[in-house]
DNA sequence: GATAAGTTTGACCAATCGGTCAATTCTTCT
DNA sequence: AGAAGAATTGACCGATTGGTCAAACTTATC
């Protein structure tokens, strides 16, 4: 059956190994950080011996700027969605539940940011001073000009945006803590939809003129 | 000369070297979280040979928790600065403005509590399920009636505080990331008391009736 | 079906891990 | 001054760390 082995050729076995590898490592260092992992466990999780891990990654650090800046790539796909065009109530509201949703739908991803950071961000370092920078004053710019046409309330848009990026974040950083707090569960998609409504409304009653 | 030797006496020359190796331990935890952190290192920032350390510590897990119940009870202090009998307005302002100063004073102790909840909150589950969810459920009622009065918009609480815990922690555990934005340097006192003012002023904001 | 290339794996390595211990030094008390 | 206890420390321990390697095994190509 050529079809079949066309399917189960080298390469797209190679890819779904390598994922699992990418998978299994994500969850690691999300969890203990990178000095906290070990290849081992990481192994372990991909379900292969330690020695095979090494053949795809050649080592823990290779691997782990791999899951960085998968991770990047994820942030700056949702940093898109603030859009100059719109007016201010869509642009944030769209933000807002773009990123609230990233929060949900890859937590992990989420904590491996917050984890490189904790740590000086050895690794993203780079990016943050670059493209993040870049991204953030561009969008201070949108936002001044919103304040001036008298849109938005008078206010520094970068203490905003921190706003914003803790509340999102806050979500899948410390899932944990509210899983404590809901009964042990994770919140319900009922539950996170009222959670993204109520942060929306929350943050755009809190910049937008009295009147609007 | 007595009083020197009472002052530079062992109880105290104890109490000196035990908070340095406290101190150590905090910084090192909180960069590094507990799996990733070494008892070398620590050591090493408290200027210390390892098995000194040991002597005032038997543990690395007798330190991490040592330093864990530290976090709780600067978390429960600053708790108590809701004020149930203040209307909503100064006791959030109040509130807000508490955290943020922890953040402030002491983002290492905020961190410490980052990193344990990423990782599953294995040494202060029980307090998140016990104290943390008391705190949370006696300040849902105070928010509730206050709402029910009129004084703030109708909103879940839970996720109100939720954005309040988010932000202040944000403020600790994403310095590094601030600094990058702010051209490697940490924010002044002036941008911070700024950050804290519009914080305040956009939650509060967020949540007040529009005649307000 | 034979050859070559790609993949898997147990055994192994030096370095580092958390922690112990006995010998030594320093303080305190009489 | 000297005995007793407290504190310090270098040397050391078994376990674990990230990583290597050669041998064995699979798959693709002719």
């Amino acid at each position: 059956m050529a079809s079949e082995l066309i399917r189960t050729s080298r390469a797209t076995a190679r890819e779904g190994r390598e994922k699992a590898i990418f998978e299994a490592a994500r969850s690691v260092f999300a969890e203990y950080g990178f000095r906290g992992s070990t290849t081992a466990e990481i192994a372990k999780r991909a379900e292969i011996p330690k020695a095979n891990l090494h053949y795809y990654f050649p080592t823990k650090e290779a691997l782990y700027r791999a899951v960085t800046e998968d991770v990047l790539t994820a942030w700056l796909e949702a940093a898109s969605s603030f859009d100059e065009s719109a007016d201010p109530v869509e642009a944030i509201a769209a933000y807002v539940s773009a990123k609230m949703d990233m929060a949900r739908q890859d937590p992990i991803g989420s904590r491996i940011w917050a984890s490189e950071i904790l740590r000086g961000a050895p690794v993203i370092g780079d990016f943050l001073e670059t493209a993040l920078l870049d991204w953030l004053k561009s969008r201070e710019t949108i936002v001044r000009r919103w304040i001036k046409a008298g849109k938005l309330v008078p206010m520094e848009p970068r203490y905003f945006f921190y706003m914003i990026w803790a509340t999102t974040q806050h979500y899948a950083d410390f899932e944990g803590q509210m899983m404590a707090l809901n009964g042990g569960k994770p919140l319900s998609d009922a539950q996170f939809e009222t959670a993204k409504a109520q942060t929306i409304a929350t943050l755009l009653r809190g910049v937008l003129p009295s009147g609007t």
